[in-house]
DNA sequence: TATTTATATTGCAATATTACGATAATAATT
DNA sequence: AATTATTATCGTAATATTGCAATATAAATA
């Protein structure tokens, strides 16, 4: 055991969790913040900004790709990355949808 | 090493990462949508929705409460679980404040 | 072409997560 | 009080994640 059992779930909801998981760690949400903060692609001075070494960021990077929320493209002998929309919309619907289904129905909960 | 550096990043990094890893798995999207989906409390009928064994949902519903994404109240015999607005809206907050801030700046970047 | 600069990959140790069987705990029902 | 129903916890095996040193790769520059 250990493994998820993706199979056995949606394709929505696999999604969802991957998109979750990805910025289910402390520098991970930095790094979005920091991309967001800067308001412009970023060529490669994420790591200054992180308290980890420059092997750890770059596979926190990978990972944010992989998952959608952010992309990266070559520029010079440095690369430039920034937030990726599609995957960030994706996930901000999933909890617009369940905040407006839950304002209709408040009342009846709890 | 293998544990995440905490101390290192702000309390609302963490805050927002401990939400976003609560999501970063398919039973607990599965969870909580239907949560939304029968748009009350439900009394414990979640097992048999999940493929999943009684220990392992129990476990996931613990994390989900744990993060603040769920609340659960006892109701006789069996528990009533439910979405817990206040987790939701933090973390709809950020994406919101994301995708708000790259309404306006979409031009700048790749 | 040698060197520097920027980023990625590999390998590994420490820790965390996932899943479930077995069992415990609690409250309702008989 | 014994039984049943519902949920939680313990123990454990399999797998995944986190972090970094060492190393590789690739482009710019001297």
């Amino acid at each position: 055991m250990g493994a998820t059992k993706t199979d056995h779930f949606t394709e929505s909801q696999n999604e969802l969790a991957v998109l979750a998981k990805a910025l289910g760690h402390p520098a991970r949400i930095a790094i979005m913040e920091y991309l967001l903060k800067v308001d412009a692609c970023i060529c490669g001075d994420i790591v200054n900004e992180l308290p980890l070494s420059q092997p750890t960021v770059s596979q926190h990077l990978k990972e944010l790709k992989n998952a959608g929320l952010i992309k990266g493209s070559i520029e010079g002998n440095s690369i430039c990355y920034c937030i990726n929309e599609p995957g960030l919309e994706k996930i901000k619907g999933f909890f617009q949808h369940i905040s407006d289904h839950l304002a209709k129905k408040r009342s009846e909960c709890c």
